[in-house]
Order: C-alpha cells, then structure tokens, then sequence
DNA sequence: CGCGTCATTGAAATACTTCAACGACCGTGG
DNA sequence: CCACGGTCGTTGAAGTATTTCAATGACGCG
C-alpha cells in the first residue's frame, strides 16, 4: 500500500546514509517518487538472484543478508540497520537475500531513479564506492572470525560489535546495556554455530560475570574489557610465548 | 631495481583488467609510469594498515591476503591472480595485507597517476566499483563457506573453484587436471582448517577415488560431479525434507 | 488456560584440532 | 655423488570443542 511521501527531515538516510550526499536538486528528484514501505519480521525485501527492480534505504528496524545452502543450512552474510541503503545500482543481481529481521520500514524508489542520479553525480558514485568498499572491509573481517575464532570469541566479537553500534563515539568503558538486534537462531547464522553453542557461550559469560542477561534481547554488558581481550587473545591468561617478529 | 617500461601487449590487466577500460591516452598515461617489479613468495606487497602509495596490476603469480590475529593465527581473506588489481583509490588503509603467494610480477604505478586517471574518467570509476563489487560478493560466498560447510565440503570447494577458474568456459566434465595455487599451509588459512585436515581430507579423496595426487601442487580431478555433490548436499544421500517455500 | 515459538540445559556423538612421529623433496656443501 | 639439514606434507593417536539429539523452561497470544 502506497503511503504518503515522506518527509526527509530526521531520516537517517539523510544524517548518515547517501541522501546526505546529495544536493538539493537531487534529493528532491529522488524524494519525488520515494514512499515508505514497511516489512514484517521475515518477509522478503529482495529475493536471490534477482536484479532487484527498485532501490531502498532502511529507516528504522534490521536487515539480515542471506545465503541459503541446498540442504537448507543458512548463513547470514551481513546486516543493515537504519541510513543503510539496500541494493546497488547498475543492475546486477542480488548474491544473497534481504530480508527483515525484525519490523522494518523502508524508503523506497525505483532504480532507474537512482541510476539517473548516480550516473550523473560523481559525488554520487565516489559514496556508493565507499559503501562497497565498507562492506567488503566488514566481510573480510567477518571471514576472519569465522575462520579463526573459537564459539567463545566469536559471541565475544558479536556483543562487542552491538555495544559498539550502540556507543559509536566513546571506547566502552564500565557498564554496557546493550539491545541484541537478532534473536538466537539468528545469532547463530550469524556467527556460523549453533544456536545451542550460542546460548551456551551466553550462559558461560553469564556466569563469569562479564555479563547480565534481562531477557533474551536485553543484556547489560559488566566487563567489555574481558571481551575484548578474549576476542583478542586466544589464551584465556599468561600467553607463554609472546610472538615473535 | 626499476626495470624496464613495460609493453602492454600481451598483458593481462590489458585483456581481463582494468586497463582494458582504459582509452589510448589514459593507457599511455598510465604505461609512462609504470614499471615492473617482481617478489619472490613471501613478500610482503601492501602491509596491512597503511594508506599504499602505490598501486598495481598483477602480472603473473598469486597474492594473497591476510589477516593475522594478536595470537598469531592467520586467516587468507582473498587471493589475486593474473590481471587483478592490488589497492584501491582514494586513500584508504588497507585492511589485509597484500603478500606474494609465490613468485609474483606486477606492474607498479604511483598513486596519484591512478586517481587523475579514476577521477576524470566515468568509465574507470565504474571498473573500479563493479571490481569492488565482485569481490564483496566472493567475499560473501567464502563467508557462507566458512560458517556452514565440513572440511569435507570446504576441500571440495577449493579444488572446484580452482578447477573453475583454469576451465572458465565449459562445465567441468570428465578428467580435470588443475594445479593447486597455493601450499597446503595457505589452503589451510584460506578454508579456516588446519593444514592436517586438509591433508587428510585430500587423502580420503584420492582413496575414495576422486582425484589423484601427482605431487602437491599437481591434482588430477577424476570426478568433478562427485565434488559438486559434495558441496551441495550436505547429506550423503536421500535428503529427507525437500525445503518447502 | 493451553498452545506454539523460541531459548536454555543436559548427555552423547563426532568432527576437527592438537601433539607427535615419520616421510618426501630440495638445495647445500663436503 | 651422497650425506646432511631444513621445510613441507602426510599419517596416527589422543584430546577437545562443537554439534546433535532430547527434554525442559520461558514467553506471548488466542
């Protein structure tokens, strides 16, 4: 259902995503034809293997990227949250499927609307090569955990990468009441394990100390500082060999 | 040692790369400063963190990339082969370390000539971004392969996709011989294995029959189709649930 | 209240790693 | 030419992290 056209005022699209990039002219011609569009939990936003017939920027709620495997297993290859823009211009095909992990609401246009305004800013351009190239540097490090790190680390890494998008100015000092974008299963496609390891590892960290869990989607983080030293040393204390050049 | 300016025929960032994009003039622009430079396996190209000051097109070789961890444990992010570029424009850091796979020729720019290049021509900043492009989804791929598949699949994986790329028309039918790019240790790192699973992954290969092991670079694939089943049916045989939409 | 979904916990199974020894290959130097 | 040492790959046995299977618990909704 086609909803009134959306005021560009306070969407963070426009504080953080490409609309900021635009001048006036541009931003009105795509503001235009974009109306918002709301997605259930689990609903489709772009199938697989298709070229995607029309371009959004996430307002509010998460997007999961996801790849499934023949025999059914699942793998979620990224996430965006609000000011994210799904989809890319110049029609490929999408590698991996969007889709809402939670209530998510969209600004939503055609794609030859932003091919047009793409293919005639170069200002345009240079963003949505930064963009790929962020999303490329996140992937790479994404395969670096999920090649390297143990199921402890890993939760480790995923809490830590929360906290921080909750906190993006300051270094994660003292304590940390973070809300997990994606529910458990979720997690665990994520993170490339079960979703029993994953609630496993919580419960261990629980009891650590390190963390307090409200409820499954509110945790209070006590000791980001253990996180951050599990993510990074494999030894849980006294590495007996300090690494050499 | 600066070697001689370098012929462009023949080269394969002139037949696959980017500089078959180029026009005349900014090819000749490009080839004025350009020069080859050779290292030998184990060189480090680009460390990691740095803004490179250059830029350049592999001749011959392999590059690898990587990513180490406080611990010392590795992980290949990507690998680069003939006609592929090493850096981007724009002066960002680099977020893994280029390093020679083996004895690797490239041809070698300072980085300002490639951004006069990039930004005053439309089509080169399309090359760069569909190059980009491609990556983020191979880096999405291995991504799905690291957090979901077996050893089993994994190995079947890496001997496919490299069968692929020496046969990149046909469908990969009957006998394949491939050579491997890289050493065990590095195919270790790249699958998120130790190298002792991957060793004896190929070992149950070779007794079941699938491939055959000249030496430890040289595979002949006998069963490409058994490697393909591999890595798409998790299950042996007789996959129960068919997934339902 | 009862049902369905999602999360937690336990016990058994297993895939992968770790540790350790051995073997193949290769260049060097006697 | 062959012995030597070094690196890299293979193989075996033991250990461990994670998965799998199964049961129970929490939460929301009709």
């Amino acid at each position: 259902m086609r909803r009134p056209r959306p005021s560009c005022a306070g969407c963070p699209a426009l504080e953080r995503g490409l609309c900021g990039a635009l001048d006036d002219a541009e931003l009105q011609k795509l503001s235009n034809t974009a109306w918002h569009r709301k997605f259930r939990s689990g609903q489709v936003i772009h199938p697989e293997g298709e070229v995607p017939s029309s371009f959004c920027a996430v307002v509010s709620g998460v997007v999961k990227f996801m790849k499934t495997l023949p025999n059914g297993s699942q793998q979620i290859v990224g996430l965006s949250g609000p000011g994210d823009f799904l989809g890319r211009p110049f029609g490929k095909e999408t590698h991996a499927a969007a889709v809402a992990a939670s209530e998510v609401e969209v600004c939503w246009f055609p794609r030859n609307v932003i091919e047009a305004v793409t293919s005639q800013s170069n200002e345009v351009k240079s963003w949505f090569f930064e963009a790929v190239s962020d999303d490329l540097e996140k992937a790479q490090n994404w395969i670096m955990l999920l090649g390297r790190m143990t199921a402890e680390q890993k939760v480790a890494a995923f809490l830590l990468s929360v906290a921080r998008k909750s906190r993006p100015d300051g270094p994660l000092v003292g304590e940390v009441s973070v809300e997990l974008p994606i529910s458990r299963t979720e997690t665990a496609d994520y993170l490339g394990l079960t979703i029993e390891t994953v609630s496993r590892q919580i419960a261990r960290l629980r009891e650590r100390g390190v963390v307090t869990v409200r409820n499954t989607r509110q945790v209070v983080i006590h000791r980001p500082d253990v996180l951050e030293t599990t993510v990074e040393n494999v030894m849980p204390v006294a590495g007996p060999e300090p690494l050499r050049a």
